[in-house]
RNA sequence: GGCGCGUUCGUCUAGUGGCCUAGGACACCGCCCUCUCAAGGCGGAGAUCACGGGUUCAAAUCCCGUACGCGCUACCA
């Protein structure tokens, strides 16, 4: 199989390429670099109505970010091309006109306000649905009769009558369907353009593909394409439907499940290794125990055989954490190239701008374990890039590791209402030890910190919980931050200062 | 309604007749680490392999039926 692998991914240019859709074009991809093979891309534009201008680069800037290269198609050309259906009409005219000759096709003259009804009183009947056959065996004259009030007919392939259809699925073995079940179906429009089943007949043969791996979706209209293959006496590709990506309702994945459009992940912070790790899970594996995998792994190893048949919820849960993982193994820098832009955007306008490269890098690096996608970092490091926040004095308390008053601030919607315990004193005092213990150090950096204030906490005869956690809130606005150590670190000697004075205020003032 | 496909922990999955008293991962719970939150380490709970019949010395694995779910049923792709 080696040296015939010809694989395409056939997208339409409606709109932003979604993820069930990327994963098809991603396990395509996968078998060519896999088997030495190409990878083609053909754009499917034979619906003029639901034509979206701009979904073409959506398409392959999509591909792009995750990696996905194509040999053939829009960009890079090839021996093959055009890779637009829309430029290759004439193909598929005269193909259409092959099987008329043949007698496998014939012009249907029947408008669309006839077919809609015929479906309607036959769902009326609980009969199956599917066009009649009205067109099928008009003779010449008639047929010269309807033309002439019907001079745009559509192109109908003849199905047999009779017999069965069977084609091998790669994944869901032999699949057989009764002819007579089928009907007509439209091959050409009354606009001249091919509907897909013609297309991608013709140019999967055109192209010389070898392998069609799409969604399960359209296991349905396999038998249509192999008697078509049938009918103009072509060999058809090997055929492969890979299964469904669901939403968390088990339905198929759509935009009522939320983000379903690759590049919706991109902008909310994921990063492409990520993103194809986890769609390469979705419906194929390694082996029993492997999930964290480069795309050279999973190359290396990818086959059809290990394809599974049962659709797949897409988890976002697991997706956020696959992300985490990738994001963690960042360099400090990396990271902080990929969050400039997102903390240009989403930092407050105290901020002043341009934000500075090798604080942002810090910060970053102290963030870095806590974020599971880029998007959360702003938030995550806001309190290190500005001191506009405010808290209320109570919060320390949940700070120092006092439940009752973490839920009763939990549960009060108007925190001031909450009494200052008894010890507000001492806290206050502690801040302001704190304060004149780090304004007498020169060295600032964690260690020392580190070492002064522990120094502290025994003479104040607290706790590294109360005190540390008392000065996190403090300096951060949170009960939740980074180490105290490396938060001060990073935002330096004046800063903190600053930030404890103003903290001892809030408390005595809210005391008094 | 018709046709087709699917069915192993909540989720992604391993399993191709004996290695399965069903393995891994996410999520969940607990412990450790610890100044909080994470990250990390360790452990736990969680699947009568949809159900019912066969075949076989032996079935999650093969066959048949049933149920349920999903997909398709356009001059959309």
């Amino acid at each position: 199989m080696s040296d015939t692998v010809r694989v395409r991914y056939a997208p339409s240019p409606t709109g932003d390429p979604h993820v069930g859709n990327i994963r098809s074009a991603l396990f395509n991809w996968l078998l060519a670099r896999k088997f030495g093979g190409q990878f083609i891309l053909r754009i499917e534009d034979t619906d003029q109505s639901r034509k979206i201008e701009g979904s073409v680069k959506s398409i392959t800037d999509s591909l792009s970010w995750l990696g996905i290269d194509w040999d053939e198609g829009p960009e890079v050309g090839g021996e093959f091309g055009p890779y637009t259906q829309s430029q290759r009409v004439d193909l598929y005219l005269s193909a259409a006109n092959k099987l008329i000759e043949s007698d496998n096709a014939y012009y249907c003259y029947c408008p669309p306000e006839r077919l809609t009804m015929l479906r309607d009183s036959q769902k009326a009947q609980n009969r199956p649905t599917g066009y009649d056959g009205r067109c099928r065996n008009l003779s010449s004259l008639e047929r010269a009769e309807e033309n002439s009030s019907n001079p745009t007919p559509v192109v109908r392939f003849k199905m047999p009558l009779t017999g069965k259809t069977t084609f091998n699925d790669v994944i869901r073995g032999d699949v057989t369907w009764e002819n007579r079940l089928l009907d007509d179906f439209v091959i050409l429009k009354s606009d001249g353009y091919p509907t897909y089943h013609l297309a991608s007949v013709v140019d999967d043969n055109a192209m010389e593909i070898s392998h069609v791996l799409r969604a399960d979706e359209w296991l349905p209209s396999t038998p249509r394409h192999i008697l078509l293959y049938e009918a103009f006496g072509w060999d058809p590709p090997i055929f492969a439907h890979l299964p469904l990506i669901l939403g968390s309702d088990r339905s198929k994945l759509s935009k009522r499940h939320g983000s379903v459009s690759m590049m919706d992940y991109k902008e909310q912070g994921y990063l492409p290794e990520a993103m194809m790790n986890f769609l390469t899970l979705l419906g194929w594996s390694l082996d029993d125990k492997t999930t964290e995998m480069d795309v050279e792994t999973v190359i290396n190893n990818f086959s059809l055989e290990r394809i599974g048949a049962s659709p797949a919820v897409f988890d976002l849960e697991k997706l956020s954490w696959l992300n985490g993982v990738y994001l963690r193994k960042l360099s400090a820098d990396s990271l902080a190239e990929h969050c400039l832009e997102l903390l240009d955007r989403d930092l407050g306008a105290d901020v002043s701008r341009p934000l500075d490269w090798a604080y942002v890098v810090k910060v970053c690096s102290v963030i870095q374990d806590r974020a599971k996608t880029f998007a959360e970092v702003p938030y995550l490091s806001s309190f290190f890039f500005s001191g506009n926040y405010s808290y209320p004095a109570i919060l320390i308390w949940s700070g120092m590791g006092d439940k009752s008053i973490k839920k009763l601030i939990e549960n009060s919607t108007d925190t001031s209402e909450i009494p200052l315990p008894e010890d507000w004193e001492f806290v206050s005092d502690c801040l302001t030890a704190a304060s004149v213990t780090l304004s007498k150090i020169s060295d600032w950096n964690h260690d020392s910190l580190e070492s002064q204030l522990r120094n502290l906490v025994e003479e104040l005869g607290t706790s590294n919980r109360r005190l540390f956690g008392a000065m996190r809130v403090v300096l951060t606005g949170r009960t939740e931050a980074p180490p105290l150590f490396s938060t001060m670190e990073i935002l330096g000697k004046k800063v903190v200062l600053e930030r404890l004075q103003k903290g001892v205020k809030i408390l005595d003032t809210t005391a008094k």
